[in-house]
DNA sequence: AACATATTATCGTCATACGATTGGACTTGT
DNA sequence: ACAAGTCCAATCGTATGACGATAATATGTT
């Protein structure tokens, strides 16, 4: 897990930030405190704070100190943050504006895959359902797979703004996942489901690939609400990763 | 237009990048080079790099050299690399997906904020609305009201990342308003369009808002093809900060 | 009290040195 | 001649020290 000091820097200062530990507006601690909290040195320091505000969450200035940008200037779609954001737990919030998104973008980006896909996009979208089928049957890293599966997707649908919201998505599906593990038939049940979209895209139906992407999408959307209401008294839905491994 | 160093530096070296002037997997000149080239401490060098990084655009590494990454690994809703690709001018592709990207959103973000939008909303893009009217009128800056417009609807909807993608929008707002600026009426034919949109979030009347947005979309949509399509021999669409004012 | 000035904390930039990594060249053995 | 192992050097990574630039705060002056 250790990377590089560079790298260990950003994660820990961004982590720090998504969670909330300096309030927004408020100021991080000038650098040289920083070097010695964090061992390191004040050039491995000011580039992981350049990083920060290359992402959107700080901002710095003589005098003025580092400070934390309000979250609106956050780069959402950035996958660090996301990352950061998942590390720290998803509040409800945040999973509901997930969900809206995912509700906006993947029907419409189905459509363009069933108009748009090429057949190098088929063959990687058929490997991971191929490598999704095996972990529910045979035991294995159904997750990943499952990522792939929609990553594929999405780039299917030839846009490149859409394409890049598979990696914050992937955040949804991977809640969406730890969930449906949690149930009697896991994610099997929804083995199905995916099939039904790839054959429409494959199809080059349009209109059937919106609507089983729908099915897909909305009974996600119905186990993590009701996850959300059952918890409603829990702050944050934390992500544990020893949840990450298929049965 | 001059900032600090670190600033134009980060700007020089994205906008190279973006524009194509390092083949993607090519790399850039090494660190010392770039000082020379630049005129800058290694210091100044280093944090632009590691800016540009964080933003997706490129990937350094020991003797490996700093790499440009493949596009679809850009952070294309960051507003640097969007101004960056706006400013070395949008191709049709470019514009294709933003178009797409718009037609995805925005209709699905009028419902929403019709839903949730809040008093304070509502008096923002009220704002912006009238100095849009007051820009067709007796002169002015229209295009700012505009983006102000489409933010404040975007940021109603209360959704995090729809809020985020008012950035990205704005590029493609700015070249349908560069376009309109060229027709006789020019923007002033499309602000009753506008109005609607408002009257509909106010009235909270999520069907009404999606029509009305989807009518605005797609007058610019097909102001957009048509100079498309007549300028399919230009490889770009240029966009000349002379014709941001309006008349 | 209001304004001008000086102070100072903090980031911004520069310069230099050495460590770490890795692709490619070189050597060696078969 | 070819393959495998070894070494080298180019390039980025990290550390350190110094000084400049900026702006919030304190101080002094009218």
């Amino acid at each position: 897990m250790i990377k590089n000091v560079h790298g260990n820097t950003v994660d820990h200062l961004g982590e720090a930030v998504v969670a909330g530990r300096y309030a927004v507006g408020a100021c991080l601690p000038p650098e040289p405190l920083l070097c010695v909290e964090l061992g390191v040195s004040r050039t491995v320091v000011r580039e992981a704070v350049k990083s920060l505000v290359a992402k959107g969450l700080i901002s710095t200035g003589p005098r003025v100190g580092t400070r934390v940008m309000p979250e609106e200037h956050w780069n959402w779609f950035d996958p660090d943050v996301v990352a950061w954001q998942s590390k720290t737990g998803l509040t409800p919030g945040f999973l509901r504006d997930l969900q809206d998104l995912r509700r906006v973008v993947e029907p419409a980006a189905m459509r363009l895959a069933a108009e748009r896909a090429s057949a190098a996009d088929i063959a990687d979208i058929e490997a991971a359902f191929a490598g999704m089928t095996q972990a529910v049957h045979s035991g294995g890293d159904y997750i990943t797979h499952d990522l792939r599966f929609h990553q594929g997707l999405l780039r299917a649908s030839g846009n490149r703004m859409l394409q890049q919201m598979s990696k914050v998505l992937g955040a949804l599906l991977r809640t969406s996942f730890e969930i449906s593990t949690s149930r009697p038939d896991g994610p099997g049940a929804s083995l199905h489901l995916h099939r039904a979209v790839l054959d429409a895209v494959i199809a080059h139906q349009p209109d059937a690939a919106e609507t089983a992407i729908r099915v897909l999408i909305d009974g996600a959307h119905d186990d993590i609400e009701k996850v959300l209401a059952s918890r409603r008294h829990l702050p944050k839905l934390g992500k544990p990763a020893s949840q990450l491994k298929a049965a």
